[in-house]
DNA sequence: GTTCTCACG
DNA sequence: ACGTACGTGAGAACT
C-alpha cells in the first residue's frame, strides 16, 4: 500500500461547514459550528481514507498574485461575516492542538499550495485525496489524484469523489481541459471574468471539440453559435487571462515538506482540553478515558449487607442530630452540600447515589436495599435537616412524596442551571458537569440511547457506576456555584419564590392525572374513521389515481403536475402543500376541499383519538408529564402526551374535549386570565392609553380598532375589530409586516399602515418595544418583571433575518415570560390554598393561560372563589388581571 | 434522524 | 434583496 496524503482546503470547507450547521456557541459566546462542521468532515474522511498524511491549506487575508494579474480586480468576492471569520484562527488553533500542520504562505493561494503538495506528493509515489468544497479543483484529478467534494444534502453530508475518468465522464472534457473551460465560462464568485455570453453549455461545448482556447481561436471560423464566435474574437485576450486566472499552479515554491506532515495521534491532551473549552461533546468519545476527569472521581460503590448497615449508622438520622452533626443545616454552606440521585424510579428502583463533599458513593439496592429503606433514608436526612441537592426535584417527589414537606432543604440544580440559560436543550448530570464544573464525562445519552438509565444499570460496569455517582456528585458540587450565579444575576428569589415552589405543584397534576372517558374515544375515533375512509376514496377518485394522501411529496405532485393547480412551489424538497396554500384552492377545486377534511380528521385519528388512548394507564386516567426546563421563555411544556395542545378552535375537535372527565362526585373549574399578555405589556410598557382602556374594562380589541382606525365605539365593525385583534396578537409576538399581512391577508403596505397608526395610537408600546430590542442588544438578554433572563445570541447574527427574528424574540420574551411567570405565581398559591384549606380539589392542567381544576362538587364554590382571588392576585399590574370561570362534568363543557 | 404539517396558547 | 410572525409537541413520511 503507497502512502496517502490529503490535503484539506480549510476556507473552503469552514464556509461549507458555516452555511451547513446551525449557528452554535459556547458558553462565552463563541462560535464554533464552522469548527465542529470542519472537524466532523475532517474525521469522517480520515476514517474513510485512512490517510498516512495530512494537512490543511488556508488562504492569506491578501490578494494573491493570480488576482493581481487581473487589473479590473474589484473584490466582488462577499465579506467573510464575522461570527465565520472568528473560526479560523480557532480552527487553526484546533489543527494546532492535534498536531495537524496548517500551511498558509503570503500571496499564494490555498488552491496552489493544494495543487503543489498534491502534484509533488503525486510525483513521489503518493495517492493524493483532495477535499474541498470548491468545484475549481476538479482540474486537479489524475489517477492518483482523487478530489473529495463534501456536500449538505438533506440533512446528512454526501461526497462525490473525482478521478480524471470521472470528471471526463461528468463535463466531457478532461481536468486540464476544465480550466480552457472555466477561462471561457468565467467565475463570477472568483472575479474571472472569462468571455460573456458563453456560458458552462457552450464552453463544453468549444473545448469538447477543440480541447483549448488557443486550438480554438486557430478554428474561430468553425465555432458555431455567431454569438460566440464573436465574443471569442474580441475577448480572446480576456479568455487567455482567464485560463491564466483560473489555473491552479503546480509548482510554487513553498519550502515546505510534507513529509512532516505523517498523521499522528490527533486526540492529544491540549485537542481535549480546547474541545472541551468549545463545548465539542460529541467529539469527547475520541479520546481514551484516563484522559476524562471523571475517572479521578473515586465512586464507591456500597453493596454487601454489612457495608450498608456501617453506611446507615454513619449518616445523620431523624432526631441523632446535633449541633455538632457535620450535615447539621448551619454547617452546610458554600459548595459543600449533600448531593442525591436516583437510579430508577419508583418500582423499579437500582440504586441510590449519595454524595458527601467528596465522598461519592452509589448503594445498591437489593435485600439488604430496598426501595423502602431509601424512601426511610432520605427522610432521615432531611428530618436531620440535611441540606440536598438534587437534579431534578419533581423526579424525587415522584420517589418519595414526603420530600414535598423539606422544601427548604433541597435544592434542585437543573431548574438553577435552566433559570440562569434556559436555552439548553439538556440539563442531565453530563450538561451541568461540563458547564459548570469542567468535567467531561460519558453523557447519559452516550451510556444508555435511548434506554433509561435504571434498564442498562450495571454496578460493575465503571462507566455507568460513575455515571450513577455523578447523579449525586454533580448536583452536590454544583449548587453552591448555581446559587451564587443566580444571586449576581438577581434571580435567587425567581428560583426560591416560584421555580422551586412550582415543582411539587407539577408533581401533584402528574400524579392525579386526567381521567379520560376510554370507550367515548374509541367511539369517537370509530366515528372519523368512516368520514375518513369515505374521503379517501372520494379523493382517489377524483385524482384519477391511489395515493398516500399524507405524504407531502405525492400529494403535491397530484395537485401541481397532474391536476395542474396553480400557487405551486416553496419548500426545497417539493411543493408546499400546507393548509395556507390548499385554503386558496379550495373554492376552485372541490378535491383541495375534501384533502383538507381528511387531513383534519386523520389529525384527529392519529394524534388524538388514538394517540391519547396509548396513555389512558389501568387507573383510567391519562397522567401526562409537565416540563418546567423546556422553553426559553419560563412557559411549561407538556408531553407524553401533550395537553396543552387538546384541540379547541373546531367544532369537531373541541368535541374530543368531552372525554375528559373529571371522577365521580367531582366536577372541572377552569379559569382562564383573559389577555394576559397585552395587560403585562400595558403594565411593562406603562402605555397611559392602553393601561386607561383595560382600567375601564373596555373590549380591548374594539377599543384599539376604534383608537387606530379612528371611529367612535359604537362604529366599529366586525371586521375593524378583527383587524386590531390581529394588529394586538402581532404586538405582543414582535410585529412584523409581513406577518401582519399575512395574518390578515392584507397587503404588506397597508399592514405598515395599520402597525404606523397603532404605534401613534400607543406611543409607550413603541418606546417600550424598541427599548427593549436595544437593551437585549447591549446586554445579550431580555428580562421579565420577575427577573427571568432570556439570552438572544441572535442579535449579534451577521445575518439579516437572524438578527431580524432576535429583534421579535427580544420583543416577545419578557411579555410571554412575565404571562408565564404570573400563572405560575397563581398555581403556587392556588394549590397552596387547596392544600392548608384541606381541601381535596387539586390542579390537573396548565394550559399557559387557564388552570383547570378537578374540584369535589361540594367544594365547587370555594375553590372558584380561589381560583378567583389567587389568579387575579397573583400579580399587582397597574391594570386588572381578570378571569374567566367556568364550571362543567366534562372539559368541553368548563370552557 | 429530518421534514412537513398541524394541534394549542 | 433577503423571506418572517412568538412559544411548544406529535405523527407520518421519507432518507
Amino acid at each position: 500500500m503507497p502512502d496517502k496524503i490529503m490535503l484539506l482546503d480549510g476556507h473552503s470547507l469552514l464556509n461549507r461547514a458555516f452555511y451547513g450547521l446551525p449557528d452554535l456557541t459556547n458558553a462565552d459566546g463563541l462560535h464554533t459550528n464552522a469548527v465542529l462542521g470542519f472537524l466532523n468532515i475532517m474525521l469522517k474522511y480520515i476514517e474513510e481514507e485512512q490517510p498516512t498524511h495530512l494537512l490543511v491549506a488556508f488562504d492569506r487575508k491578501e490578494p494573491t498574485f493570480r488576482h493581481l494579474r487581473y487589473e479590473a480586480y474589484k473584490g466582488t468576492r462577499k465579506p467573510m461575516p464575522a461570527e465565520l471569520h472568528q473560526q479560523v484562527p480557532l480552527t487553526k488553533e484546533v489543527m494546532a492542538a492535534m498536531e495537524i500542520p496548517v500551511v498558509t504562505r503570503a500571496g499564494i493561494e490555498a488552491d496552489d499550495i493544494l495543487g503543489t503538495i498534491g502534484h509533488t506528493a503525486e510525483k513521489e509515489g503518493y495517492e493524493v485525496v483532495i477535499v474541498s468544497g470548491d468545484r475549481d479543483l476538479l482540474q486537479l484529478a489524475t489517477d492518483h489524484v482523487k478530489i473529495k467534494i463534501p456536500k449538505t444534502k438533506a440533512g446528512g453530508t454526501v461526497t462525490e469523489d473525482y478521478h480524471a475518468a470521472d470528471v471526463k465522464a461528468l463535463y466531457g472534457v478532461t481536468p486540464l481541459e476544465f480550466i480552457d473551460m472555466k477561462g471561457l465560462m468565467g467565475d463570477p464568485s472568483d472575479n474571472i471574468p472569462g468571455v460573456p455570453g458563453i456560458g458552462e453549455k457552450t464552453a463544453a461545448k468549444i473545448i469538447g471539440t477543440w480541447h483549448s482556447i488557443e486550438n480554438a481561436y486557430s478554428h474561430i471560423e468553425e465555432i458555431k453559435p455567431k454569438k460566440a464566435r464573436e465574443n471569442l474574437e474580441t475577448y480572446y485576450d480576456q479568455a487567455l487571462l482567464s485560463k491564466e486566472l483560473a489555473t491552479i499552479r503546480l509548482d510554487c515554491s513553498l519550502d515546505y515538506d510534507f513529509q512532516n506532515a505523517r498523521l499522528g495521534l490527533l486526540f492529544t491532551a491540549d485537542a481535549y482540553s480546547l474541545f472541551k473549552k468549545l463545548e465539542f461533546k460529541s467529539l469527547f468519545k475520541y479520546f481514551e478515558a484516563d484522559q476524562k476527569e471523571e475517572n479521578s472521581l473515586k465512586v464507591q460503590l456500597v453493596k454487601d449487607p454489612e457495608e450498608i448497615q456501617e453506611l446507615l449508622k454513619t449518616l445523620p438520622s431523624a432526631g441523632s442530630c446535633t449541633d455538632s452533626c457535620p450535615f447539621a443545616p448551619g454547617s452546610v454552606s458554600g459548595n459543600s452540600r449533600t448531593g442525591l440521585g436516583l437510579v430508577g424510579k419508583s418500582g423499579d428502583f437500582k440504586a441510590l447515589s449519595l454524595t458527601q463533599g467528596d465522598k461519592c458513593r452509589v448503594i445498591l439496592a437489593g435485600n439488604s436495599f430496598s426501595e423502602d429503606m431509601a424512601r426511610v433514608m432520605i427522610r432521615d436526612l432531611l428530618m436531620a435537616g440535611v441540606a440536598l441537592s438534587v437534579l431534578d426535584y419533581k423526579a424525587l417527589l415522584h420517589f418519595t412524596e414526603e420530600a414535598r414537606d423539606y422544601e427548604t432543604l433541597i435544592d434542585d440544580a437543573g431548574l438553577m442551571a435552566y433559570l440562569i440559560n434556559p436555552l439548553k436543550s439538556s440539563y442531565d448530570y453530563d450538561d451541568l458537569a461540563g458547564d459548570w464544573l469542567n468535567m467531561v464525562t460519558h453523557s447519559r445519552k452516550e451510556l444508555c440511547g435511548k434506554k433509561a438509565f435504571s434498564e442498562v444499570f450495571d454496578p460493575e460496569d465503571e462507566k455507568l457506576l460513575h455515571a450513577a455517582g455523578l447523579l449525586s456528585y454533580v448536583p452536590a458540587h454544583v449548587t453552591g456555584i448555581l446559587k451564587e450565579k443566580l444571586r449576581e444575576l438577581n434571580m435567587d428569589r425567581l428560583y426560591e419564590e416560584i421555580e422551586k415552589p412550582v415543582a411539587p405543584t407539577l408533581y401533584d397534576m402528574e400524579k392525579y392525572g386526567i381521567a379520560v372517558q376510554k370507550d367515548a374515544l374509541k367511539d369517537y375515533g370509530d366515528q372519523l374513521v368512516g368520514r375518513i375512509q369515505e374521503l379517501e376514496e372520494s379523493i382517489h377518485k377524483k385524482a384519477g389515481k391511489v395515493f398516500n394522501i399524507n405524504s407531502p411529496k405525492q400529494l403535491g405532485v397530484i395537485l401541481f403536475e397532474d391536476l395542474k393547480m396553480p400557487f405551486a412551489k416553496k419548500t426545497k424538497t417539493g411543493y408546499s402543500t400546507g393548509a395556507e396554500i390548499l385554503e386558496k384552492l379550495a373554492p376552485d377545486y372541490p378535491i383541495v376541499e375534501e384533502i383538507l377534511e381528511y387531513r383534519q380528521l386523520s389529525k384527529l385519528k392519529s394524534t388524538y383519538a388514538d394517540g391519547l388512548a396509548a396513555f389512558i394507564r389501568e387507573d383510567g386516567r391519562i397522567h401526562g408529564k409537565f416540563h418546567q426546563k423546556v422553553t426559553a421563555t419560563g412557559r411549561l411544556s407538556s408531553s407524553d402526551p401533550n395537553l396543552q395542545n387538546i384541540p379547541i378552535r373546531m367544532p369537531l375537535g373541541r368535541a374530543i374535549r368531552k372525554v375528559f372527565v373529571p371522577e365521580p362526585g367531582y366536577l372541572f373549574i377552569s379559569a382562564d386570565y383573559s389577555q394576559i399578555e397585552l395587560r403585562v405589556l400595558a403594565h411593562m410598557a406603562d402605555d397611559e392609553n392602553l393601561i386607561a382602556a383595560y382600567q375601564n374594562n373596555a373590549d380591548i380589541h374594539t377599543a384599539t380598532a376604534s383608537q387606530v382606525f379612528g371611529v367612535p365605539v359604537e362604529e366599529v365593525t366586525p371586521l375593524l375589530r378583527r383587524n386590531a385583534k390581529a394588529v394586538n396578537f402581532g404586538i405582543v409576538y414582535g410585529i412584523s409586516a409581513f406577518g401582519l399581512s399575512q395574518d390578515l391577508g392584507i397587503t404588506r403596505k397597508e399592514a405598515t399602515d395599520y402597525i404606523k397608526k397603532y404605534f401613534k395610537t400607543y406611543p409607550g408600546i413603541k418606546a417600550y418595544l424598541d427599548g427593549n430590542v436595544e437593551k437585549a442588544r447591549k446586554t445579550g438578554i431580555t428580562r421579565t418583571l420577575y427577573g427571568r433572563i432570556r439570552p438572544i445570541p441572535e442579535l449579534s447574527s451577521s445575518n439579516f433575518m437572524t438578527r431580524n427574528f432576535g429583534e421579535r424574540a427580544a420583543m416577545n420574551s419578557s411579555i410571554q415570560g412575565t404571562a408565564a411567570d404570573i400563572i405560575k405565581i397563581a398555581m403556587i398559591r392556588v394549590s397552596r390554598r387547596l392544600r392548608e384549606e384541606g381541601l381535596a380539589s387539586r390542579l390537573i392542567l396548565q394550559i399557559h393561560d387557564e388552570l383547570l381544576i378537578e374540584t369535589k362538587e361540594e367544594e365547587a364554590d370555594l375553590v372558584a372563589g380561589i381560583l378567583s382571588e389567587e389568579m387575579t392576585g397573583a400579580a399587582e399590574l397597574k391594570v386588572p388581571l381578570i378571569i374567566d370561570i367556568e364550571k362543567g362534568y366534562n372539559w368541553y363543557d368548563a370552557k
